[in-house]
DNA sequence: TAGCCTGTGATGTGATCACACACCAGTTGC
DNA sequence: GCAACTGGTGTGTGATCACATCACAGGCTA
């Protein structure tokens, strides 16, 4: 069930002992990183001793992590207090697609304008990346590098607010999608969208940019509604 | 000085015991409404123990409500790691604008086709209390009637995530924002730009909906932008 | 056998303590 | 007189402890 047993999966291996940062950010890091790699199950309980054991540490870093990540609501906070990690419906995905597409449509056209040549060669080079990794069904690298491309184009528009909130925007669906993806079978097929966003960017037009990130996200969004739940019970509901 | 002696100060007079909520939600709660309403000076330092000590709590609950509120951007962490409140530029301010113009058009086009009758009409309340603070020249009342008509409209976008994310801008410019209009003397002039906006929700025409929240954004912040600093220094560089 | 009741474990919460580091002023040496 | 050192103070950080609450299992009683 575990969707990718290869993965490393929240040891304190990844926590290394850097004297200038603190344990808490060092465990911020961690629980983070797991989170997007899709090794927490939605809805799945997360404990402050629970994860204090794993990690190896007191419960005072993992206390002040869990408060960061609740304030950036990469996780919910339950009735009795506990931290869960936040289920996706289909119907908060289109929220959330609404919400994507004002941002990263504003980042894309202001990217359009103030990309340079080095930048987009790397996007383009990360394009084929996300293209072999589609052929390939690896769907890890596929969203890895599908990622970084589009943090790539976002950060080409030189405005760190946008691309902060972007980043809180990806940290809320990464879970879920990188779950789900590592769950069922990976379609491969969604690679087509990111070269027009390219041309785009190359020839300079902004508000094609715009309507290219546009038909990517609704594009992913129509195949992705169907995969996710329509409510947000934890999920096996029905056995057990 | 200080902006408003006779605001109430952070003490631990707003802290009602109330049993079921734990202490650094209502610690949480008390700073960020002494943040929004203006009584920590930009850039000035917010230190755990002194919070605590004013707060009359020990220095846990500030701790967690310290950085739930530097997860959300409403403070900074300095270099050596002590909260601070941000000092927005003019610069930082445009591109707040920028991302205020994308997710409150989106708000504001989507209020345009949801909005009910009796939430207009209290929204054409707020608009007229709005006026009337700008003309008496009540900074705290304008400031705070604006926010709350601008809610109005944009809880009616019935997004969740959306409102939750335009909550999040405001909060960071928020403390610069209201300090502001407590410090310099009010020019109670911008409140003619709310009333296109209620004409277009009114009529259920998002796109104009879209316009009128644009204008009376960027209305605003020509406006602003003058006031603000321009480097991110602490003020009172030039003397004592 | 069904219902209640209690014991137990796990959970978040808050206080307190010890520690390392940074900053600042006063002092001492040159 | 000026610079370097040195002490104290204040800062965040992390560990540990005590406590209230909740869920659940197990047994007891009717």
């Amino acid at each position: 069930m575990s969707p990718d047993p290869s993965a490393p999966g929240l040891t304190n291996a990844n926590l290394n002992g850097n004297g200038d940062t603190p344990l808490h950010e060092n465990v911020y890091q961690e629980i983070r990183r797991s989170l997007i790699a899709g090794q927490f199950q939605p809805g799945e309980a997360v404990t402050l001793r629970g994860l204090a054991g794993k990690l190896g540490t007191s419960a005072m870093p993992v206390r002040e992590a869990l408060r960061r990540l609740v304030a950036e609501r990469a996780l919910d906070l339950g009735a009795n207090r506990t931290a869960r990690v936040p289920i996706v419906t289909s119907a908060k995905y289109a929220e959330i697609c609404e919400v994507r597409i004002a941002l990263e449509g504003l980042a894309a056209e202001k990217a359009a304008l103030l990309i340079a040549d080095a930048e987009l060669d790397r996007i383009d080079g990360l394009c084929a990346e996300v293209s072999a990794a589609a052929e390939s069904h690896d769907a890890a690298t596929y969203f890895a590098k599908n990622q970084e491309m589009h943090f790539s184009v976002y950060r080409a528009a030189r405005s760190p607010l946008l691309l902060d909130m972007i980043e809180g925007i990806w940290l809320r669906v990464g879970p879920t999608l990188n779950y789900l993806f590592n769950d069922i079978r990976f379609a491969g097929r969604a690679a087509a969208t990111n070269a027009p966003i390219v041309d785009a960017l190359r020839s300079r037009q902004g508000s094609a940019a715009r309507e290219a990130i546009t038909h990517d996200i609704s594009h992913a969004m129509v195949w992705l509604v169907q995969h996710l739940p329509q409510s947000d019970e934890p999920a096996g509901s029905s056995g057990t």
